[in-house]
DNA sequence: CGCTATTTGAGGTACGCCCCTCATGTCAAC
DNA sequence: GTTGACATGAGGGGCGTACCTCAAATAGCG
């Protein structure tokens, strides 16, 4: 089983299989890369001496020949949310290490809760010059339409972060947000010791991940935790300002709050409101996403768990995907899968 | 800054490098790869070039021309435990892969808490046959001095799971320990409303990774809950059905136990034990490592939470380090961190 | 100044694969 | 029997780097 490369028994070479399936070559090549012009027969008798020998296709020396980049887009959101601009940074600095394999990453920041622009991105695209786009967007038809046309041009899409339903697209690299909620409650309740009243404060509604939460929240409580009650804020829209001020009439309204959930990209209102009037006793709250101010919230004790996805996984999956569906190369599924974080203060990572 | 194999302006190769530099590829072969025999200030004008015009080294047309493989060897303990098969499973599975990548992966299962089988193994390396270590074994001093001699002998080492103490090795990939503790402690006095009894299941006295999660767990409940009372079991001996005999005479001696936390590798005789004869009320079960049984005793209820690190993620992780230690390359710190992961029932992943 | 030791240049080969061209072979339809 | 479509063989160039050899230039030294 030990190999090295000053040994005998190195990896069998395109040459091997050649030889050894007594075909040419120019024919290994041919089923290699799947090109036509070879009788099935042929392509069997390749096929079994590739397995015979065991061979697996040099990634350097294929990446080599091939002398071309991969040159991926990601579509974002222009929106100053703090884990938007986490994908960004993971995007740059995730580009910049992957020059080294020959693949190039560049961002496209359309205007948020925008299909239009999202979708004049999308047709702009040149193939040629873009072999791939993740999409962070709006699940609406329009965007679908254009997800469409840009794979039926053969650039492969992936949707990142929020999914596009009817699979539109060739991969979602994301979370399954009704999971992510049921998540979130089922922490909530055993927090808050199964009874009580909860408030979920929800983000805009055009955010179909941001719905999927809290339906997902609402869902486990009703089937699991009869004595909690979930009352939802009026819509928030992702604006910290707009939270802030909502916030105390709704304490007012409901002054046994236990437990807040906030499903949506408004951590900031939040914990605005909360660092200066406390309710008594302090609420049980959980908030989405791994980010510097809601790092914070969790160190303070102002929040006490905070859901979140991985950017940098969501990157480098979004990649890999792509990559993987240029080369026609396998998948592993296990390692795509978006894990739902749970961080309390103790299992923060450091950084 | 989009880039296409077809367009011009190409990555910059060395001899790019060289001719901008003002010396001969040969020189600025020397400088790329350290080799001696080069004036610094020479170095310093093929490093301004480098930096000039952006190069960065191919790495496929690298290792391609290294024309080696970098073979690597996971020691494991040949127990039956599940988290260590599950290792064992991705070494082998990654293996597969990385042969794409010219790197082949070997696993040496020694006898458990056995330090001398260690010693043995990594005395036993053949530089040039083997290129790099993963260990996963006690910390004592026989196995830190056998680590010592391996990488003298030029042949990087990184501790897996459990880390050796004194950066004996290059590296450690693993969760530190006594943070898990302390998450546990977290997750485990939030659900039991902040008070009562609680009991901590210990595995083997020689696991130094088991002791510093109990450590943990009662410093954290020692700092924050004066009103949680920890109890520890006898010693586990990570032994299933000594675990589930002793359980027993521990529920007599305290029937007020509220939660219990594994902290070692006896979850067998835990869930065996809870399955038949479920203490009223059900105490708040927290344990360690997601694999087949806990992920069923988290699905039936049995278990709560689970803390736990991802095999994949540690076998990879590994394989990166030990590589880039090969290789000269850069590390991405945030990449390598491994998480402490908390698992419930809605955020468990599927598979 | 001449001497040696060090530094640099020039050039080549190899890695394993992709992709191209051109010639040759085979078999069917007409 | 000719034609054309298809299947295969033969061969070569190229990707960007590593690593080797040998000669030439230069620096450092007394």
């Amino acid at each position: 089983m030990y190999r090295h490369g000053l040994t005998p028994d190195p990896k069998p070479t395109v040459n091997d299989i050649a030889r050894v399936a007594g075909v040419s070559l120019a024919t290994v090549d041919r089923v290699l890369n799947a090109r036509p012009g070879v009788r099935s027969v042929t392509i069997e008798r390749v096929n079994k001496a590739v397995a015979e020998l065991g061979f697996v296709r040099d990634a350097a020396a294929a990446s080599l020949a091939r002398r071309r980049f991969l040159n991926l887009l990601f579509i974002l959101p222009k929106t100053s949310n703090e884990f938007v601009k986490a994908l960004e940074h993971q995007v740059a600095e995730q580009g910049i290490k992957l020059l080294h394999d020959r693949v190039t990453l560049d961002q496209h920041l359309v205007p948020p809760f925008d299909p239009a622009a999202i979708v004049k991105a999308l047709d702009d695209l040149q193939a040629g010059l873009v072999d791939g786009v993740a999409v962070f967007g709006p699940d609406t038809d329009a965007v679908k339409e254009a997800v469409h046309r840009t794979r039926a041009r053969g650039i492969p899409v992936v949707a990142l972060v929020a999914d596009l339903s009817d699979s539109a697209c060739d991969f979602f690299v994301g979370i399954n947000n009704v999971t992510a909620g049921r998540t979130a409650a089922e922490l909530m309740a055993g927090f808050i010791g199964r009874r009580g009243r909860v408030l979920v404060i929800t983000g805009s509604r055009l955010a179909r991940d941001h719905l999927e939460r809290r339906k997902g929240f609402e869902a486990l409580m009703t089937e699991c935790h009869p004595d909690i009650q979930v009352v939802a804020s009026p819509e928030g829209r992702d604006d910290p300002d707009l939270i802030c001020k909502m916030l105390p009439e709704l304490f007012e309204q409901y002054p046994d709050i236990r437990g807040i959930y906030s499903s949506a990209a408004g951590n900031l209102g939040l914990i605005e409101h909360l660092s200066t009037s406390t309710p008594c006793p302090k609420p049980i709250v959980i908030a989405h996403e791994l980010t510097p101010s809601s790092r914070e919230a969790l160190t303070s004790g102002i929040f006490d768990a905070i859901i979140s996805q991985d950017a940098g996984h969501l990157v480098r999956s979004a990649v890999r995907l792509l990559k993987a569906t240029s080369d026609q190369s396998p998948i592993d599924q296990t390692q795509e899968q978006i894990r739902i974080d749970i961080y309390l203060k103790e299992n923060m990572p450091s950084l």
